[in-house]
DNA sequence: GCCATCACG
DNA sequence: ACGTACGTGATGGCA
């Protein structure tokens, strides 16, 4: 077989997931040669996903990879026509719904059903369905690197490219989750839980009340001598110190999301090697970040992340960035003092509240830091008097809404480079990142123009991290979750000193591509648990 | 199917 | 009582 640069390739599985599923039918081509099908990746086949030489282009490269790998196969230089569609913007991922909008074939997807592969026999049906799978794929390929190259995004994709194998690994590793005193805890939530609703229900006087039910709860309250706008826990905190009933609705409510969303549903995740393994998405959000489900990994509650930890023998070592949204801020808008902060690694919520409050930084007093961190937060979101106002009564911090537009107006004023981009970022039509992505003005709203090029940039960052970081991960080295700001890794104990340091070193070098002339920090840790 | 709510960054 | 902080994913209630 004569060697060339690019394969395009597809597989049939019996099953949705790797760990339960075997391969059925592999079709492939080289280059713009016939496509081929066969039942067994013979040495031939094995030798090309292996090379590094030979690009292969799958269509969900993740699924592909992933199962040849479970199977034992090296799979090297893979490409996504997936993850190309969502560096376009799109959000209509199929291999049928994207061939359709850009090469305008109708396509037949009947087959795609893993029951239908399930069975011993293959027809001429499913060979046929396998070849067309990798003739469209192979067309679409060509045709999402023009328009890609046509947007000046082929930078942008080759980043998330570079990164995509991270994703097979955090789907293939797991993470090890200690499921006996997972489960102990749980019981112990359950009873709690009870109880408290026993407890609210004797209060009210209502033995039916269903608590899950805001509707209820306003109705409830009402009748007890409680007005209720929303029950909102921000709403309810108000009412909280004076009604023990209401302080006991706010518990119930926070025991009950943990049991019942993190809780119950965690042994539907639990593999037979006693791992938790989620779906991950390298373009989970428009920002550009990662997302994960089933189980949300990225949303774990900080109470449950002792329970996810290393196999014996091992160390986890989760390391995170500091401050890396304000130091992307920092890079974009080139504001001088918040430059300043960081070079000089100062307090930057009393920095901040330093500039608000004009007073030194040492005579800062906690409420004031406390009001200087709402608004350094609040400058990456797109921050209005609104929210600065609502977002400080969480921290029992009641100002007006004049005051809270007066603390808005003097960040700016201390800040006046980030004040300039702002008023850009809202005149723009189009919103850059510092990694080169592009997004449409018209569908953003005033706050999401202000939130997507940190969001967005940081994200770039990360993947930059990653990339770097799967060709430094040593072959029995675990990434296990990613999260953000933060990467965690499973080593061997003997292995934990040269494992961080090539991790911090990835993060670093990673995100300094994207933050250019701020100092970037990582801090680490290593522990038997997931622990921030 | 949408809304309200809440977990994380 | 709302126009009013960004991005996700999951749940139960309710129409």
């Amino acid at each position: 077989m004569e060697k060339s640069k690019v394969v395009f390739t597809d597989i049939e599985t019996t099953s949705l997931h790797f760990m339960n599923g075997v391969i059925r039918l592999i079709a492939f081509a080289e280059g713009n040669s016939e496509v081929v099908t066969q039942t067994v990746v013979d040495d031939e086949l094995r030798e090309i996903l292996k090379n590094k030489d030979i690009l292969k282009v799958f269509h969900n490269a993740k699924f592909d990879v992933e199962f040849f790998i479970h199977n034992g196969y090296e799979v090297n230089n893979y490409s996504c026509t997936l993850v190309m569609a969502q560096v376009l913007g799109e959000k209509e991922l199929s291999l049928k719904a994207l061939t359709n909008k850009y090469l305008g074939i109708e396509m037949n997807k009947s087959m795609q059903d893993s029951k239908n592969w399930s069975d011993d026999k293959l027809t001429q049906e499913h060979i046929d369905y396998a070849i067309n799978d990798v003739t469209n794929t192979r067309l679409l390929y060509y045709r999402l690197l023009d328009e890609l190259a046509k947007r000046n995004l082929l930078e942008t994709y080759e980043r998330e490219r570079r990164a995509l194998p991270s994703i097979v690994m955090l789907e293939l590793n797991g993470i090890k989750m200690n499921f006996d005193q997972w489960n102990k805890v749980l019981d112990y939530d359950r009873e709690l839980c009870d109880e408290i609703q026993r407890d609210v229900r004797g209060i009210l006087g209502l033995e039916e009340l269903n608590l899950n039910s805001p509707k209820q709860i306003v109705e409830a309250l009402y009748e007890y001598g409680i007005k209720l706008y929303s029950t909102s826990d921000d709403e309810l905190a108000k009412y909280s110190d004076d009604h023990e009933v209401v302080k006991l609705i706010r518990k119930y409510r926070k025991l009950k999301t943990k049991i019942r969303t993190y809780g119950d549903k965690m042994k539907t995740f639990l593999c037979e090697d006693g791992r938790i393994r989620g779906s991950w998405w390298l373009i989970g959000a428009t920002s550009g970040r990662m997302s994960c489900s089933n189980p949300p990994l990225q949303a774990m509650p900080s109470s449950s992340k002792e329970f996810f930890v290393a196999e014996k023998g091992n160390k986890l070592i989760c390391a995170d960035y500091s401050q890396v949204e304000l130091r992307v801020l920092a890079s974009i808008s080139r504001d001088e003092t918040l430059i300043n902060y960081f070079n000089e690694g100062v307090d930057l919520h009393a920095g901040t509240a330093s500039l608000v409050f004009n007073k030194p930084m040492e005579e800062v007093t906690k409420e004031e830091r406390q009001v200087g961190k709402s608004l350094n937060f609040g400058i990456c979101y797109g921050i209005t008097a609104y929210g600065i106002q609502k977002n400080l009564r969480k921290f029992g911090i009641d100002i007006s809404l004049e005051e809270s537009e007066r603390y808005r107006v003097e960040f700016l004023k201390g800040y006046p480079k980030i004040k300039e981009l702002q008023d850009k970022l809202l005149r723009a039509n189009g919103i850059m990142s510092l990694g080169g992505r592009y997004w449409e003005g018209r569908a953003l709203s005033m706050t999401q123009r202000l939130n997507i090029p940190i969001q967005g940039s940081a994200a770039e960052g990360l993947k930059e991290a990653l990339a770097l970081l799967v060709c430094n991960i040593k072959s029995s080295w675990k990434l296990v979750a990613v999260v953000h700001d933060e990467v965690v890794i499973e080593v061997g104990e003997d292995d934990v000193e040269e494992a961080k340091d090539v991790l911090k070193c990835c993060m670093i070098n990673g995100m300094k591509k994207i933050i250019k002339n701020i100092p970037v920090i990582v801090d680490i840790s290593i522990s038997n648990n997931w622990c921030k």
